[in-house]
DNA sequence: GTAGTGGTGGGTAAATGTGGGTAAATGTGG
DNA sequence: CCACATTTACCCACATTTACCCACCACTAC
């Protein structure tokens, strides 16, 4: 599973080179077919491997069209979800669409997040992750497995 | 298990020796294969033998994706979760926004602390282990098990 | 003193990241 | 339906970084 932080350029086109160590596991997870898509709750993206997206659109599919959260769901998740294919180099292009919702300019951060990566603009993950410092880990109620957790 | 406190330089490459009388241990428990990420609570570093952190990626990976609390620990945990490997000599090779995070500079210190290792910068921690001690051992209010703890 | 072990520094070849040219593919307008 | 403009995919070349290796120095034990 995906994990780890690596600060990436992105170049004149648009395009991120994955970090070698990622790529192996990628190819043969899903031959470099990969699904990106908009993070609901941040400005960021998610990044999936082509299979594991599947069933998770699967589900999302699932959900009952007449309720109102499950439709701005399903238009905000499916409804950005692009196709992307790693080239010869290992890159992607990230389409304009999608760097804009996550406003990506050159600095960019990866980050592995188990199944998927999330790519983040460095500036706002920098940001992001100060906030996130600065809560007290008791601060937010904690779900009842993260309070026995044992690190 | 491991204990003990080891100061270190990091060389110019950023490059920790760990110390010898570690290396048989970690290359019989795990190949030499080892998990860097950061502390929540302070700004130092946790050193994971790779199976032992598998185990808590796995349970960090199960909380709840749409707990705030749950993201912001799979954010910074899994984020920064970096792999690891001893060279021919023994090193470790500190990536960069681990080193920035942790404000490595050359001199640090390698803490054992059971199932994992602590990394500070020197500086850091003795200031750290100064405040430990300034603080009453009574001060906070001590869980039940400490109160009875027989050393 | 000497041999062995552990820490340190740095050179080099290979792997990785980066930039850009060109041709095919796609979309647009006449 | 064709011609043009734009975008995308594929490829090659270069710069940088990393991994691996070897040599040296300090210290300890014998």
């Amino acid at each position: 599973m995906f994990r780890g932080v690596s600060p990436i350029n992105l170049d004149a086109k648009g395009r991120m080179a994955v970090p070698a160590r990622y790529r192996d596991k990628i190819t043969e997870l899903c031959c470099g077919e990969l699904v990106a898509t908009i993070d609901t709750e941040e400005r960021c993206l998610l990044l999936y491997p082509l299979a594991e997206w599947e069933e998770i659109q699967e589900k999302i599919e699932a959900l009952p069209s007449f309720n109102p959260a499950a439709r701005r769901i399903q238009r905000l998740l499916i409804g950005h979800a692009t196709d992307l294919n790693m080239d010869g180099n290992g890159r992607l292009l990230l389409p304009a669409p999608l760097r804009e919702y996550a406003e990506l300019s050159k600095e960019i951060v990866l980050l592995g997040q188990g199944n998927k990566f999330e790519i983040w603009s460095e500036e706002r993950w920098l940001a992001t992750r100060e906030e996130y410092l600065a809560e007290a880990d008791g601060g937010a109620e904690l779900p009842e497995e993260l309070q026995n957790l044992s690190l």
